[in-house]
DNA sequence: CACCCTTGGTACGATTTCGAACGGATCGTC
DNA sequence: GACGATCCGTTCGAAATCGTACCAAGGGTG
């Protein structure tokens, strides 16, 4: 008989040896995030680091006009914020639920607690930063590259990725928001992108039709970022 | 009589306790990069990290057609390349000298004994790479933000911060593919601070001059990286 | 001094994206 | 079933940027 061994449903920490997950239930509250429910937010202290489900984070970084730009979409292949793994308990950037979903929230003591005694958790969590700080390097080279209906298949890739669901729900007004683009400037790509047949599109519900053909309208960025964090998880 | 105390040259390193510190000199090899020579390859084992002097790294994302954007500036407040502090010894990023100057190069060898073996080495270069990551976030919203005359002036900003002196060797082509533009797209901008009296270029020399000018023509992002350094080294 | 190579000023039309606005369609609510 | 709010398709001219090309000036080299 095998023992029953806890999972959380996040691939980071399922990916942690037994001795880590032995205790891991207790130091964890399943959370249910609401859409655009706001988790951390810039240069304040985090209460909190949350590993993602099912849910679907998004980080952004917030200019001082107002303007937002995502800088990092994190689902169940990593946690927020990253700054509780650098030695820091101020999260740098503003980050809220993208798709509605399960969070595993850990408290920020709790986690420092974990990353000063157990190596393994912390080369765990280290290897995740190191593939967020891949994927941000990516976007910026991405955002200023690659075209509109390329960032937009790459962002619906990403998601589709994360959510581990072919529907979820979107405006193309947040998708705007998120890419740094003007609203009809994703109506167009969105547009294009059903036409295409790779997805359809309707008041803030969309659904993949055909993946291969979403991954491959995206630009090579969506599999950068995706190997980046597979990999992260692997080694 | 107050004891000697090696100093690096480089900012991390001279804010270390002297604990770490002492046996510091004999860990590190000083190193004169010539302009655009490369020291780190993406995908490549580490053999050595890098804490600049005088010399500016610059890190870079290369895409599948061979185009390159910068995706991290590196004077002495920081190390080349981070994924060393993220506990692996492959450079997920290509980098390579901007600016000819000195860096103190350590083995990865004596790097990671030193992670592993000073708390707070290793906390020193989390910080940074703390850092490192905000400055690619915030790459990623300036170049979807940002005019190509507000992100030349950020560049030459955080440049001259890093060179510490107003002249450094430059050329428009260069600078136009660290920031992912059209040449011509960076002799307009030049021209334009040129015209403004922030800066005089010629022949691939710049000279900065009027410097309170150049960072009030730069975006937000030129302070706000700069903010990110600080704090990390003062914290 | 003659040559060549690097550097950068400038111009061209083409393309993308912008900012702003209008209007139609769908949905929830009363 | 009427209403208001949300969502998105579409359009417009304006602006930024692109890709490409050509040429002039400076500097080094032989």
């Amino acid at each position: 008989m095998t023992p029953r061994v806890y999972s959380s449903g996040n691939q980071l920490l399922d990916g942690l040896p037994q001795a880590d997950r032995a205790d891991l239930e207790a130091d964890l509250e399943i959370v249910t995030l609401a859409a655009h429910k706001f988790t951390q937010s810039a240069g304040r202290v985090m209460d909190y680091v949350d590993f993602p489900i099912d849910a679907v984070l998004s980080v952004v970084a917030t200019l001082k006009n107002g303007d937002s730009v995502e800088v990092g979409t994190v689902g169940s292949e990593g946690f927020v914020e990253s700054d509780a793994a650098l030695d820091s308990p101020f999260s740098q950037r503003t980050s809220f639920c993208q798709v509605r979903g399960r969070v595993g929230r850990m408290s920020i003591s709790r986690f420092e607690s974990r990353m000063t005694n157990s190596g393994s958790f912390a080369r765990q969590m280290r290897r995740n930063v190191r593939a967020s700080l891949f994927s941000a390097q990516q976007f910026a080279a991405c955002n200023v590259k690659h075209s509109i209906l390329q960032r937009c298949a790459r962002w619906l890739s990403m998601t589709e990725d994360r959510v581990g669901s072919v529907e979820f729900t979107l405006t193309h007004d947040f998708l705007a928001i998120m890419l740094g683009v003007r609203r009809p400037g994703v109506s167009e790509a969105a547009n294009a992108l059903q036409k295409l047949g790779a997805i359809t599109y309707s008041r803030g519900a969309v659904r993949v039709l055909d993946r291969a053909l979403l991954n491959a309208t995206a630009c090579e960025c969506y599999q950068a970022c995706k190997h980046a964090f597979a990999a992260s998880l692997r080694e």
